[in-house]
DNA sequence: TTGAAAGCGCTAACAG
DNA sequence: CTGTTAGCGCTTTCAA
């Protein structure tokens, strides 16, 4: 470095007195006098002096930063989630670090490695599509990090989870769509190993099953959360000419795969053929017909997350894990609104 | 802490050698012998050893950190920027720390000091609606950590920048549309004061003018950048019976807001007035109709930022700043393909 | 109310 | 090829 970054020594040097005093008046420590520690800092303002975190950290074992490992950013739901835990860390004076694994758990797993080198105060993770062995967590928890899992979370006890109530959006959804008078209802399913694919898969069962409807298993197919898969499980219907009357997608991009194909082929929605899908976005109202959703509250899934994860730090002794379950509920625009089958 | 880590010592007392030659061995420093090397990973790895980057980086002086500020997350410009520079950084071996002003000067003060505070090797920015004391630039080049302006940027001389050829983007899709036909084109633009707001509306005038064409500054609506500002616009205009041809607007989300108002009064898209925007988002080909705009490359943006960053860190001492102008094109969907106008 | 001493975990420079 | 010495900039005892 060309230019050497003040310290608390230029400080007490020029004030001469010791950089423990220094130290003390910056932060505000009661040990020190009201005018000493106005004089310190009106120096420190003066010299431009920038505490170094790196230093502070290393001495005081702490570092006010959590670590976030999500596996997607340039997706509504997640940007939405990392904007409201944003905010969050902002108003209680933590950092974050956030690293995006790009559904990817090799990649996974550095970011993991990468957070604890740098000795996050605790860890907020939503794990990829293809996370499978779940002794990473079990690593970071012995290192004594607490670990919040987010929305996607693999089948560990012991840990934090804060989690949509999958199974009861689900539920909400196609009992809607029932009472409407829908009963052909296919689910375009995400990934079964990942709970918001199961769960949601459940619910719309235990929806079908509880109103007396059978489930047919043609009609539930199985993909991942993207555009492509909601694409390719429409094409695969209509070639079958097997269509239903209603889809509920998994999440809203596979919904959007539903819109592109439908398009492609001529099927008109909501006429033709009605959708709903799990998940929130602002643009869906911008959409041909708007489409209807189950919203899952991301500003309480990032506040609820983060509320867990300080109070597991600031108690980490005798911390019980804990398992939030956000509620859901419907957003109704254009599509499943009537049953109007001919 | 009650679990304590690993260090560099347990692992050399446990191999009764020294520190620094497991620290030298464990970053691959050809001073240590091959078998020494590989003996010292292993049981780094058995004990799970997890270099303190605190500790390194203070005593080395480089944190291999890239420090970035944007003004919001959730819109898909940003989050895909974003999206790109966390792959090119996990490429090349740097660490984010992203930072959210959400458009707010003071915030993006304290973020920047933060990032000064964390001792980043550099920082990307890309400015708020509001910034408009360059002032805080200065100090941090002052500091000597590199800064490079990324699309939103400021005035200020001297320091890197990398930005969207906006005043081409903006000639590109007026030439077009006159081409096409139409005359009468408004422009709903974002707030002057920032490069991008003001280098679009420089594109439009320049367009008309080559073009013959007078500039009616009733049809030139300033705003800002979001879905609020369209809609207000665009009822502006209506209410004033003053629609135009064709719109063209500073933003995407400028654009649904004015599809929203549109819907809302009746006005039929693209048949009763038509519409292109700048910027780009996936969604647009799901909008009805399809919404067509200037793309603006937001890889590039982001590696070429990167690039530039890493330039920079790497080679501070004889860095000349550099300017980088990304280019634009069309991408035609369902607005704006035709004059039909009766 | 202030400060001296010690150390956080690591690396750079030099010596052997 | 390996180790010794000396910090990086800060905070935490503990003594004055």
């Amino acid at each position: 470095m060309p230019t050497r970054q003040i310290t608390l020594n230029d400080i007490a040097a020029k004030l001469n007195v010791s950089a423990v005093t220094i130290s003390k008046a910056l932060r505000g420590h009661p040990d020190i006098s009201k005018e000493t520690t106005k004089l310190v800092k009106k120096v420190a303002a003066e010299l431009g002096y920038s505490p170094n975190f790196m230093a502070r950290n290393l001495s005081s074992r702490k570092s006010n930063t959590i670590g976030v490992v999500i596996p997607k950013i340039a997706h509504h739901f997640f940007s939405s989630i990392i904007e409201h835990i944003y905010n969050y860390a902002f108003e209680h004076n933590y950092e974050i670090i956030l690293t995006v694994s790009q559904e990817n758990a090799e990649r996974e797993r550095k970011h993991l490695q990468t957070l604890l080198s740098m000795r996050v105060d605790g860890i907020i993770i939503s794990i990829t599509q293809e996370t499978s062995d779940p002794s990473i967590f079990e690593m970071v928890k012995s290192r004594g990090v607490p670990l919040v899992h987010m929305d996607r979370i693999p089948i560990t006890e012991n840990t934090n989870t804060v989690i949509v109530d999958d199974r009861g959006g689900a539920i909400k959804a196609i009992q809607y769509a029932i009472d409407l008078g829908y009963r052909k209802i296919a689910h375009f399913a995400g990934i079964p190993s990942i709970n918001i694919g199961m769960e949601r898969l459940n619910g719309y069962k235990d929806a079908l099953v509880k109103n007396g409807i059978e489930v047919n298993e043609n009609w539930i197919l199985q993909g991942d959360f993207g555009e492509n898969s909601g694409y390719n499980s429409f094409m695969k219907l209509y070639n079958e000419n097997n269509l239903p009357e209603l889809i509920f997608t998994v999440t809203y991009p596979v919904a959007l795969g539903v819109y592109m194909a439908a398009r492609e082929v001529g099927i008109r929605i909501p006429q033709d053929i009605d959708i709903i899908c799990f998940g929130n976005s602002e643009v869906q109202q911008f959409l041909f017909p708007p489409l209807s959703c189950v919203n899952q509250h991301t500003d309480k899934l990032a506040a609820k997350s983060m509320e867990v994860m300080i109070e597991n730090i600031e108690n980490k002794d005798e911390f019980e894990p804990k398992h939030i379950v956000i509620d859901t509920d419907l957003i109704l625009r254009g599509t499943c609104i009537s049953y109007n089958r001919s």
